[in-house]
DNA sequence: GTGGTCTAGACCACA
DNA sequence: GTGGTCTAGACCACG
């Protein structure tokens, strides 16, 4: 199954994260989910450069770093698959890669002085309204 | 009243966050929560520059975005204090403040396909570890 | 279309005005008028550092602050572009623009005690010679 | 007669203007206009650092500048009075101190393309206000 | 003493 | 190529 480029990413080219580094979080993300499978082809450098109106080079770099990381890996004429090491992770596993930017908004609690009950209050419909 | 240096500020020069901007948060935070009081004379930019091993500049970028802001007042020959207008705000404004991070962490929850509870279980502990 | 440096700025280094703000004053003027379109490339920071024997942390400054007040728009790796929200403004607004230097003339003429008609016959004199 | 501080000043603390540059500026001002006469008492440098909430070496360092250009002079035990060669000058020189301020006003007007009727009337307006 | 400005030059991240 | 960040150090303006 080849993945749809425009569902898969959303860039936010106005945010202060480099463009490549949101998409290789995006699919480390979604490799660890299982919602990219091994063996699943991604789309091609130029595809994704032109759905998403960004330099090719941009693209290269992200999937450069994703194959160092053995996140995805290179067929030779076939462009990127999805690596067979993988596999979707456990709970845990995935749930250590939510862990920074969890301990950042905690560490911004602490100074905003709120207290814990509020903020997991909070928290807790966010994510409802998000998905 | 004078905040001490080192105890106000924590660094950390590895991050890729740039310190002006470390230190612009920080005291943004700060003085929502009321640490820093309207009035509160603020560490000069030397004293900052020295305890912190950072260059002058640095501090002083920080502190020009923060008088820009308004969160804090040039005292012309007597260094920066808390402006007026950085009353410490109510929970809810404060809560507010919070919410970027905490929607970007619901997003990256929701694309490890972590379910809500788990999420909210571990982001508790870690509010409990953090201070 | 990217505008010439030189016929862009001109700067006066011996002036008491910052450097910097005399850039930013400048481009935020031209924006305003239409001068700069929306979409049009800015020169580099090195091209005007070199042009007008600055340097380019002076210049970059300026750019800074252009953006943050959403004059200015980052392209990342492509330099500034002026941004869509700084189209040009209608005449009345322009003249807002210009009340705050007004004022100040009109303060300063009534501490010379000089009669109003005096005043506008001098700059009416001065309007038709600056160009 | 010794005018009165409160009468006399009004200083921006705000501005970016530095203080001493502001007292000397309508010291200099009201001298040419001859609302302060040769001969005139000048307020004491601690009544008006006291009544202004100014630092007293700010207040001093304006009158020894007007000292030195000869607006004002020192009597021994006397406090500083205005000079005697301080005469209201005549209409045309006090239109001279007002030039720069207007050639910069005329200068902004151009790259806000407003055409010269426009200013004028405008500046018209604000004249009829201030007073 | 305070902060502001500018220069010079290095290094990095991004595209 | 682009802009961003930081350092080091000088000088100035202000109070």
């Amino acid at each position: 199954m080849t993945p749809h480029t425009a569902t898969l990413f959303s860039i936010a080219t106005g945010s202060s994260e480099p463009i490549y580094r949101q998409l290789v979080e995006q699919v480390r993300r979604l490799a660890a989910a299982g919602q990219l499978q091994p063996g699943d082809e991604m789309p091609s450098v130029r595809e994704i450069a032109q759905q998403l109106a960004l330099n090719p080079m941009t693209v290269s770099k992200a999937y450069g770093l994703l194959e160092m990381e053995g996140v995805l890996a290179r067929r030779r004429g076939q462009g990127m698959v999805v690596a067979a090491r993988a596999a979707p992770a456990p709970a845990d596993e995935r749930a250590a890669l939510l862990r920074p930017v969890l301990e950042r908004a905690a560490r911004e609690a602490r100074q905003l002085e709120l207290d814990p009950d509020t903020v997991l209050t909070l928290f807790a419909t966010i994510l409802k309204e998000t998905p």
